[in-house]
DNA sequence: GTTAGCATGTAAGGAGTTACATGATTTT
DNA sequence: AAAATCATGTAACTCCTTACATGCTAAC
């Protein structure tokens, strides 16, 4: 058992890969800005997590589209895609949606990837992420009270602005949990949502 | 130059351990109700923090207090104490306030020590935040006009989320600024303001 | 007198960054 | 042809967590 890079890394890698081939370069600057806010990746750990990818037999090497060829042996640009056995690996890590696809970390990876989910996998993490979420707002909630005499105002301050954006990311949840749903139940069987302009499909504003 | 821990820790235990000094276990509890939702320490770092805290000269271990007496010759709780170098270098950390104090790990830390602050440096701390993270929302923004077409609902949705907390979080900075600025410039020579009650001396709700 | 929880500590390892090293391609 | 930027890759290092090892103290 080597390397083990973790999951989330992996996940987002084969994710954003099955939606169309790339390089490790524009790989890296398409999951910094899926995943943007969340989690910046740089090329330390990009490229070698590719390499054990690859060594796995996940993705391949793919010749450069187009007429660009590179004049050496081997150099410049080199396209991954999918293989079969990633594209049963990503359906795999997809559907698994275990405890890390509701911590911070894993959350936004598995939510930037629900267009490629299971309605009810959807709703699972969802719903997962939310008794998170509410596990700790009880936690906070506690050791304010417990705390209460021995915090100065900006501790309280801190605290209280803390609790009030969980409070909203519930809610945020509660929105999407409804949604999903509504429109769920129809198509719970096969249905993965591939990406859509912005029908209304999605979660509501 | 051996060790060198992370900063943020190192502040937060001299910044708690300045309010009253405490043994191990009792600092690890409290850190993680202050530093909370942010950031769970665990004893495999906080020993070792405080081992070479101890070694620099800046805490100091002391008899526990009352009759409370280890048989043997050495064993049982060990209070840790700020010594004078320590409070200096407390200082020092406090003041410096340079970028690391706004990103997200150290603003959290920086923020619940603010009632040991100089009310100019909450200030320059605050601005500094509320600066990143409006660099942050533009870098967010631009990734989004640029991939708008490529992104399915449910991106979009994830970063829309995103933005939208980011920007409560600069409302909220926009008021305690008010609110130093309000209160501030009285004390601003000498004030570091010590803990109160939440007489509404701090930040108003 | 034994379980439960307080208290201290270490070793191994996971996950990722920074800094470096290098080459190809495009722009000026 | 120099500079900028695209592109790949590695080595060393940082920081932290997990799991373990150990002993004291209180409760049942």
């Amino acid at each position: 058992m080597v390397g083990q890079r973790s999951r989330v890394l992996e996940l987002a890698i084969l994710g954003v890969l099955h939606e169309t081939p790339m390089h490790g370069y524009e790989l890296r600057k398409r999951l910094n800005t899926i995943l943007g806010a969340f989690r910046a990746i740089s090329y330390g750990s990009l490229y070698p997590c590719l390499k054990e990818l690859l060594a796995q037999g996940l993705i391949a090497e793919e010749a450069p589209d187009g007429p660009a060829k590179p004049r050496s042996g081997r150099r410049s640009k080199i396209v991954y895609r999918l293989t079969a056995d990633g594209k049963e690996r990503l359906q795999q890590l997809l559907t698994e949606a275990g405890p890390a696809a509701w911590e911070d970390d894993g959350f936004g990876v598995h939510f930037a990837l629900f267009g490629q989910t299971r309605a009810d996998i959807r709703l699972r993490i969802l719903e997962g992420r939310r008794t998170r979420l509410e596990e700790r707002m009880d936690g906070v909630r506690g050791a304010i009270a417990r705390t209460r005499d021995r915090m100065d105002s900006y501790t309280l301050e801190l605290h209280r602005h803390g609790l009030e954006s969980v409070e909203r990311e519930v809610r945020w949840l509660n929105e999407l949990i409804a949604s999903e749903r509504q429109a769920g139940p129809d198509e719970a069987e096969d249905g993965t949502r591939r990406p859509d302009g912005g029908t209304g499909a999605g979660p509501a504003g």
